[in-house]
DNA sequence: TTCCTGTTGGTTTTT
DNA sequence: CCAACAGGAA
C-alpha cells in the first residue's frame, strides 16, 4: 500500500485548537490479505491482527518480535485505524526505533515526520517541550548527559560539605537516578529510604538537586519521565488530550521497563487501553539499572482482559543451542514460561572448552576463529561476548598477533568527547543562558584567566542573588568585584555571547557553531596544542558542524544530541565482533564464543552478593541472552586460572555450565587439564579460594550430585619462604622472593619476577 | 596551572 | 595489574 496520507488533524500546528479528531476513515475493503501479512506464521499473524484492547507478545529469541512489531503498526495504518501521529510506539534505544521507522516506512511507504516513535526519552521530552510550564521549565530546557549530573551533584555535596571521599558523587547519583526509576520525588521518601547515605541528608540532597535543575532550566534522563508524570497526573486536560491523540500504543522490550516508565504507559493507555507491549521476561539483564521484570510478569493483572500471544517458533538458531539454551533457563524460578523451537534440526553441539587461564583461552578461540575463516565463515558472523570489559584485552591482543581484524562494539561514544562536550556546551550556553554548567565548563576553555577564583566570585554572588551565573558575570564585569585582568576577559566573553545569541535565526545554525568555534578561540587552540590526537578532535569538531547541517534548528540539534546521537556508525568492513553480553542483546551470528563461564565472572559474584537469587536468574538470563545471539554454533570455555587484579586466582566453572543438557554439549579440556572437568570435578580449583576479593566468597559447589566444599583453610604443610625453590605450571622454575601468607613474590627463572598464590607453585624438588 | 605521585578500586549501560 | 583520580609540589 503507497497511499498518502492526509495531514494530520492533531499535529502539533493546531493540536490544541482542532475539535475531537476523526479517524482516517473507515477500514478499506481488502480484496484478499495485504501482502505484508503473508509468511508471518499463525502466533505472529495474531499479535499483528489483535488491534484492540491489551496484548502481551511474548517473544521469545529470535522470534520474528520486530517484524511483529512494525507490521501491527503497518497494520494499523492500513485498516485506518489511526492517523501515523496518533500511534506512540516507544523503544528503548534509538538503535531499535530508527529500525522500526525505517522497516514501517518501507511497508507502507508513509513519511515518517509526524510520527510518535522513539526512545521512551525523546517521547516523553517531545510532550514536556509542549507542556514545560507546568513543571516549572521553559520549554527550551537543557537535558544534562551523565557528565554534568554528576559535575551538578559533586558542587552540591561541596556546598553542603558532605566528605566526597566517603560518599562519593558517583554513589549519590546512582541512589537519585534509581529512585527516579521507580518514579520516587523527594516528597515521596520516607527519612530512612536513604539509610545512613551522606549522613542521612540525601534526601535533602537530591531535593537539592532537583531545586538547582529548575533554577538551571535543566534536566536529567529521569526528569523526562518524572515531569511527565506530574503533568498527566495533575493536569486532567492535558491528559485526556493525549488519551484523544493516542489511540493505539506500541512498547517495545517491555521487560526492560522501570517503574517510572510503566506509570507512564498506563497513564497514557488508561482512556482506550490500546496497549500492546512486546518483550521477554527471559532476556530481562537490566534489572540493575531498574528495569522491573515484574511489569512484565504482572501485565496480565495490570491489564484485566489482556491478551497473551506466545512467540515460540524461532528462526535464528539449531535445535541444539535451543536446546541448550531451553535447558540453562528453565533454571529460573520467576518466569513466565516458553519453549522456543525450531525446524531446523540437527546442528553442532554447543563446545564447552576447559582451558588453562586466559591467554590460553584467548589462544584457542583465535585458533577456532582461523579455522573457521578458512573455512570461508565471514568474520562479521563471529562474535566474542564477555561478561566484563576487562576480558576483551586478551582477545584484542591475540587477534591482533594473529591479524584478524575485529570490532568492538559498545566502545565510548561520539559525544562523549571532551572537544565535543565543550563545542556543545558553547552552544547550550548561547541557547539557553540558565545553563550554568554549560558556562562553566567553557568559561576558561581555552585559557581566559577566568580562573577559579573568579568563578568563585560568580558563584557566591549568583548563589546570593539566586541568578544564572551569566547574569552574575554580566553584573561583575561593571563592579570591581573581580580583578582587572579578569573583568575585562569576562566583558569581552559576555560581549561575545550576546552578538553570537543575536545570530541565532539569522544565520544558519551550522554557520554559528562554526563561528562560535572560531571566535572563541575554541578551533585555536586544538589547533596549538601538539599533542598527537589534536587533529583527530578538529576532525570530530568539523564532522559535529556537519551533522547540524540535518536539523532544523540549533534547539533541535541540542535535543539530538543529548538524546539521540549515536556512537560513529561502525563501517560494514568485515571483522570479528567483540563485545560484552549486554550490548550483544538484539544481535546475531554464525558463530558465537562465549568466554569466562567461571564461578565468580559469570555469574558474576557481586550479582549474587548483592541481590542473591534474583542476581543468580538475571546471570543466567545473561547467559541465555548469549547464547541464543548463535544462529550455527555456541563455544563456550572456562579458564581454570584467570588473573584478576593482578593477581593469579583458581577458578570453579561455572554452575551455568552444569545445567547445559548433556545431551546439547560436547565437552573438551585442555589435555593438560587431566580429564573433563564436567565430569571429574576440577583438579585445581579447589586449592585457593582467596580470603577476600575476587572468588572470596564462592560457594561450595554441587557437581553431579556430589557436593564439594570449597578448601578455605590455609595448607600449612605447603607455606614457602623467601630463597624456597618452586615450580609453576606456567611460569616454570623459580626462587621465592618474599612470602606473605599465601601470596607469593617469585622470581621465575625465564618469567621474570611474579606474584603468584602459594597454591599454584609447588617445591621444586616435586615438580613433575 | 601543570605535572607528578600516591591512592583506590575494578560488572553489566541507555537515555 | 592498571586506569582514573585527587591532592600536592614546582
Amino acid at each position: 500500500m503507497t497511499s498518502s496520507w492526509k495531514p494530520d488533524p492533531l499535529d502539533d500546528a493546531g493540536a490544541e485548537t482542532t475539535p475531537e479528531p476523526a479517524a482516517p476513515g473507515p477500514a478499506p475493503q481488502l480484496a484478499r490479505t495485504p501482502y505484508y501479512l503473508e509468511g508471518l506464521n499463525p502466533e505472529q499473524r495474531s499479535a499483528v491482527e489483535a488491534l484492540d484492547g491489551p496484548v502481551l507478545v511474548l517473544a521469545g529469541a529470535g522470534t520474528g518480535k520486530t517484524r511483529v512489531l512494525t507490521t501491527r503498526l503497518a497494520h494499523l495504518l492500513t485498516m485506518r485505524r489511526a492517523w501515523p501521529s496518533q500511534i506512540l510506539s516507544v523503544t528503548f534505544t534509538n538503535k531499535a526505533a530508527r529500525e522500526m521507522k525505517e522497516r514501517v516506512s518501507a511497508l507502507t511507504g508513509a513519511p515518517v515526520e509526524g510520527w510518535w516513535l522513539g526512545t521512551f526519552h525523546a517521547m516523553a521530552a517531545r510532550l514536556l517541550r509542549r507542556h514545560a510550564e507546568l513543571v516549572g521549565l521553559k520549554s527550551n530546557f537543557t537535558i544534562l548527559d551523565s557528565d554534568d549530573q554528576l559535575r551538578l551533584i559533586k558542587q552540591l555535596l561541596e556546598a553542603e560539605s558532605i566528605d566526597a571521599k566517603r560518599w562519593p558523587a558517583r554513589l549519590i547519583h546512582g541512589v537519585i537516578e534509581r529512585w527516579k526509576d521507580k518514579g520516587l520525588t523527594p516528597d515521596r521518601l520516607k527519612p530512612d529510604d536513604a539509610g545512613d547515605i551522606a549522613g542521612g541528608r540525601l534526601i535533602d540532597l537530591y531535593r537539592a538537586y532537583q531545586e538547582r535543575l529548575r533554577t538551571l532550566n535543566a534536566c536529567d534522563f529521569g526528569d523526562l519521565l518524572l515531569h511527565n508524570l506530574a503533568i498527566l497526573q495533575d493536569n486532567a486536560e492535558v491528559l485526556t488530550e493525549y488519551h484523544r491523540r493516542f489511540r493505539y500504543i506500541l512498547v517495545d522490550e517491555y521487560q526492560d521497563t522501570n517503574v517510572a516508565q510503566y506509570l507512564w504507559l498506563r497513564l497514557l493507555a488508561q482512556g482506550h487501553k490500546n496497549l500492546c507491549c512486546v518483550g521477554d521476561d527471559d532476556q530481562s539483564i537490566y534489572g540493575w539499572r531498574g528495569a522491573e521484570v515484574g511489569n512484565i510478569l504482572r501485565f496480565e493483572t495490570d491489564f484485566p482482559g489482556a491478551k497473551v500471544i506466545r512467540l515460540e517458533r524461532n528462526y535464528r538458531s539449531t535445535d541444539r543451542i535451543l536446546g541448550a539454551a531451553s535447558g540453562l533457563i528453565a533454571q529460573n524460578r520467576g518466569r513466565l514460561g516458553k519453549t522456543l523451537f525450531t525446524e531446523s534440526a540437527g546442528g553442532e553441539h554447543v563446545l564447552v572448552r576447559n582451558v588453562w587461564d586466559g591467554e590460553e583461552e584467548a589462544r584457542w578461540v583465535g585458533d577456532e576463529i582461523e579455522s573457521l575463516q578458512r573455512q570461508k565463515t565471514r568474520l562479521s558472523e563471529i562474535a566474542i561476548l564477555v561478561r566484563a570489559g576487562f576480558q576483551m584485552r586478551e582477545f584484542e591482543e591475540r587477534l591482533l598477533t594473529l591479524g584478524i581484524p575485529y570490532r568492538v562494539v559498545g566502545g565510548p561514544r561520539f559525544y562523549e568527547r571532551v572537544e565535543i562536550r565543550d563545542a556543545l556546551a558553547y552552544l547550550r550556553v548561547i541557547a539557553q543562558p540558565d545553563d550554568d554548567l554549560a558556562f562553566e565548563r567553557i568559561v576558561n576553555t581555552p585559557r581566559r584567566g577566568l580562573g577559579a577564583a573568579t568563578l568563585k566570585t560568580l558563584h557566591q554572588l549568583a548563589r546570593g542573588t539566586r541568578v544564572p551565573l551569566t547574569e552574575a558575570a554580566l553584573r561583575v564585569v561593571d563592579t570591581d568585584e573581580v580583578g582587572t585582568r579578569a573583568r575585562n576577559s569576562l566583558r569581552t566573553l559576555m560581549g561575545d555571547f550576546q552578538r553570537w545569541r543575536d545570530m541565532i535565526g539569522r544565520v544558519p545554525h551550522p554557520e554559528l557553531a562554526r563561528i562560535v568555534l572560531d571566535e572563541s578561540g575554541y578551533t585555536a587552540m586544538w589547533q596549538n596544542e601538539k599533542s598527537p590526537d589534536a587533529a583527530g578532535r578538529l576532525e570530530n569538531l568539523k564532522e559535529l558542524v556537519a551533522a547540524m547541517e540535518e536539523f532544523e534548528n540549533l534547539q533541535g540539534f541540542l535535543e539530538h544530541v543529548s538524546l539521540v546521537m549515536e556512537n560513529t556508525a561502525t563501517p560494514g568492513a568485515d571483522m570479528v565482533n567483540l563485545m560484552t553480553l549486554h550490548s550483544a542483546k538484539g544481535l546475531e551470528f554464525e558463530h558465537v564464543f562465549l568466554p569466562g563461564w567461571e564461578e565468580g565472572l559469570f555469574p558474576h559474584q557481586r550479582a549474587l552478593d548483592e541481590t542473591g537469587i534474583a542476581g543468580l536468574e538475571e546471570e543466567r538470563r545473561l547467559a541465555y541472552v548469549g547464547l541464543t545471539r548463535a544462529k550455527l554454533r555456541a563455544y563456550i570455555s572456562a579458564a581454570a586460572n584467570r588473573r584478576i587484579h593482578g593477581l593469579w586466582q583458581a577458578a570453579l566453572p561455572s554452575r551455568f555450565l552444569d545445567e547445559l543438557p548433556e545431551e546439547h554439549v560436547e565437552v573438551r579440556a585442555d589435555p593438560g587439564l587431566g580429564g573433563d572437568l564436567r565430569e571429574t570435578g576440577p583438579s585445581f580449583a579447589f586449592q585457593t579460594p582467596r580470603q577476600s576479593g575476587f572468588m572470596a566468597r564462592s560457594r561450595p559447589v554441587t557437581l553431579d550430585g556430589v557436593a564439594y566444599a570449597v578448601a578455605e583453610r590455609p595448607r600449612p604443610d605447603k607455606a614457602f619462604a623467601a630463597g624456597d625453590r618452586v615450580f609453576h605450571r606456567k611460569f616454570g622454575y623459580g626462587t621465592v622472593r618474599t612470602a606473605d601468607n599465601d601470596k607469593l613474590t617469585i622470581g621465575f627463572d625465564h618469567a621474570g619476577e611474579k606474584k603468584v598464590m602459594d597454591s599454584f607453585v609447588v617445591p621444586a624438588d616435586q615438580a613433575g
